[in-house]
Parts: structure tokens; sequence; C-alpha cells
DNA sequence: CCTAACTTGTGAACAAATTCACAAGCTTCC
DNA sequence: GGAAGCTTGTGAATTTGTTCACAAGTTAGG
């Protein structure tokens, strides 16, 4: 398969979770034009997105909504659950635990961990807080499929090459740092700084970029 | 000035970060090979990047570490402080008004807002919560220019709405919902299920993607 | 003062992503 | 069954972003 572009996977998301919104207004079919508006983009990048993928319209018709989300959600991996588990019990970390949109999407939080002894043995979210000395055996277990760290910069470096090398291929990063793995680990970084600094800079610059 | 591309503006902090670490190991100078290996890029696309903007460094030298630091927090609207709003006492809402790291890059959270009759006037990292229909006229006079929105999908464009008609022009969403603004209103959507389908696509595809 | 060793800044070449534009398929209606 | 009206899927054209490659400064050493 075609290396597909971490923009096109974006979208992918965004179309289907319009497809769902159009689902539940109860609407059967819906076009490449209608996904297009909603996500603020263009019908040929829709259907162009979409192609790297095979074809799930109609020609002349559109899409059949449950069909083209059910394919989308096969294509985004969404088929299964997933087995989460949060590393860094601060407030992020605790929010995150408790957030009820995971398990809508399939994602399972079934740990958290932390260094902190004061925490290790708290509930948070419903979940006990584990030492994470244990992290790395439990994922080599197979007890987790993908990490999300809240953790300090200055930790997160070592406890990804720790859940690397236990064998974890993805991970989601809070930490306000750039972050190195192994080309066959998936890494996604939030950096809430750099969010930020997008928007002074466009303040800043008033350059209308978007 | 040309249009600056968003993954500019990322690199562009991306090194500002690196900067200050270098700095604090107290080198006073570097080049655009060791900004590029820090950031896993190449050193062509940190001079290219800086380009943009001006001239930074000397040939044969390299950059003056304090300079090109003060250099880009100006380009990135860093020099001075911006006040921000939180709208969502929720527990991401809660978390992001105690979390540290905003001051330290001048961000000033300065006012938190939600809807819910059972929050209000209740503090959260230091800050009464504040009733949102207060909001309006909060932005209109001034005291923000930056809103954070940690609010349910569903009143999200609602609250953009409100804050854009009292011209706010920078708004960060956590919101797992798309939005809309005006052109002259910049936007960014951070969303978790988002990054984390990025994630499982990566782990179902097997694509080495990055 | 000349040469060697660096490193920047930048047009030009290249690659990637987006948009265009249109043939091809499907449906409806007469 | 043919024409009209849609909408898809996709090569080709275009635009945007990245990498190359090298002239032009700068410093150090003899």
């Amino acid at each position: 398969m075609k290396r597909i572009a971490e923009s096109t996977v974006r979208r992918l998301s965004i179309y289907l979770s319009f497809l769902e919104e159009i689902e539940a207004r109860g609407a059967l079919t819906t076009s490449s034009d209608d996904l297009a508006k909603l996500g603020g983009t263009t019908s040929a990048q829709v259907r162009k997105d979409l192609s790297f993928f095979g074809s799930f319209g109609k020609r002349g018709l559109g899409y059949s909504v449950p069909e083209l989300s059910s394919r989308l959600k096969e294509i985004l991996g969404l088929g299964n659950q997933w087995r989460v588990c949060i590393v860094g019990a601060g407030k992020i970390g605790a929010a995150l635990a408790r957030y009820a949109g995971f398990a809508e999407r399939g994602f399972l939080v079934t740990g958290v961990y932390d260094s902190d002894p004061a925490k290790i043995g708290k509930s948070t979210g419903g979940l006990t807080i584990r030492d994470i000395s244990h992290l790395e055996r439990d994922i080599a277990t197979g007890k987790y499929q993908i990490a999300v760290l809240t953790v300090p910069a200055e930790n997160a470096q070592h406890i990804v090459d720790t859940v690397v090398r236990a064998g974890l291929k993805a991970i989601l990063s809070f930490a306000p740092t750039q972050l190195t793995t192994p080309p066959d680990v998936t890494l996604r970084t939030v950096n809430m700084a750099m969010e930020l600094e997008g928007l002074t800079f466009a303040l800043t610059n008033r350059t209308t970029e978007r």
C-alpha cells in the first residue's frame, strides 16, 4: 500500500465524525460535497482521500452513510477495542483517565501509572494508580497497545524508551518536549505551549494564516 | 510578508525550546545542523525556516544562542504577556488553569468560565469560576486575547461564535468537533480522539507512517 | 596575506499534496 | 430506451513545501 499522508488520516477522522452526525440525523446517503462543506475542504479532496483505500460510493448517488462509516472505522482501526494506559497521574492524566469520550470510540483506559509513592495505590477514575516500575512488565505481557504520556518533559524520553523496550508501538505524548522513537513506533505529540505559540504568531504577524 | 506555513511556525517553536535548553547548558553559539539534529529535520530546513524572517546567523560561525532565541521569541509574539481565559471548568479546564507551564511562556490565565451554577463562584487554580454569561462582556472590555475552550462538543460552536462576536482573534479548542471561524480569527484544535485514531490507523495499517 | 575549514543564506531542483477537469456510471423521467 | 441530471473516481495540472548545492562570508593558522 502507498504511504498515506498524516493529513489524509486526520481528514478521515473528521469525515467519520461527520458521518456519525449525519447518521444520527437519519440521512442514509451523503456526497463528497456534503462532507467537504462540513469539513471546510473540497469535494475533490474528499474523493481523493477515500480513493487511497478503494471506491465506496456510487456515481450519481453518493455514499451510503452506514457503509462509508463502517469502512472508515475499519480503515482507522476502530473495529476492535484498544487497551490504553496512562502514564503520569497528574491533573491531566487524571482528567484523561476519567474522560468518557475515549470509551465511546473503543479506547479502554485500563491502567494508570505514576512514580510518586504518595499517589501509588490511590484511585483515579475508577482505576488504582500503579507503581511505574511495573509498567514495562505489564506492557510486555500484552496488557496495553497504546500508552498516553502525561509526565513532565524531563522524564518523557526515559519513559518512551521503557515502553518501546517493552514492545509498545503507539504513543501519544502530552509532554512539552521533542521525543524520539524507532521508526516502527508511531508517536504523536500534543504540545499545548506550541499550539498557543501558533496563536500568538498569528496575532503578532496578522497574516490570517490557517 | 509572505504567507508562512503552519509547519514552519511549529518548527520555530521547536527550535526555540532547543535554544533554551542549549542556553541553559551554557553554550553561546549553535548551528543549523545542531538544531536540525535535535529536531529531527535537516539543516537546510532550519535555515530556510529562519530565512523567511531575516538572517540571524554569521557565515562560518553559526548563530548566537541568546540572539536567535530572542529573535524567535519576538517572531512568535512571546515578547509580551498574553491574557488567556479558559472556558469550561471541567477536569481538563481545571487542569489547564493550574498548569504552571503556561506562565513560564508568558501566558497568564486570568479567568475561568462555566455555565454550571454548581461550579460558578467556586475556585480553581486560584481563580474564581465566573458565569459564562459574563464572558462576552469581559472579552469586549479587553480582558483577554486568547480563549482556551474545554467544553463539550455540543456547546463549542456556540461559544466560538460568542467570543468571536466579542472581538477575540485567537482560540485554542479541545472540543472534539470541527469548528468554524471567520478568516481573521485563528483557531487551533486539539482533538484527542483524532490523535488516538492516527495511532490506531498506524497500528492497523502497519505503514510505519510518521 | 593567503589558504583551509566552517557555516550561512538562497535560487534551483525536486517531491508531496491539492485542485482541476472530465469520462464513466447510476437514476429518473418521459 | 434515450436524454438529462447527478456524483464518483482519477489522471493531469498546479501549488505548496522540502531538499540540494553552492557562492559568499567568517575565522584561524601559518
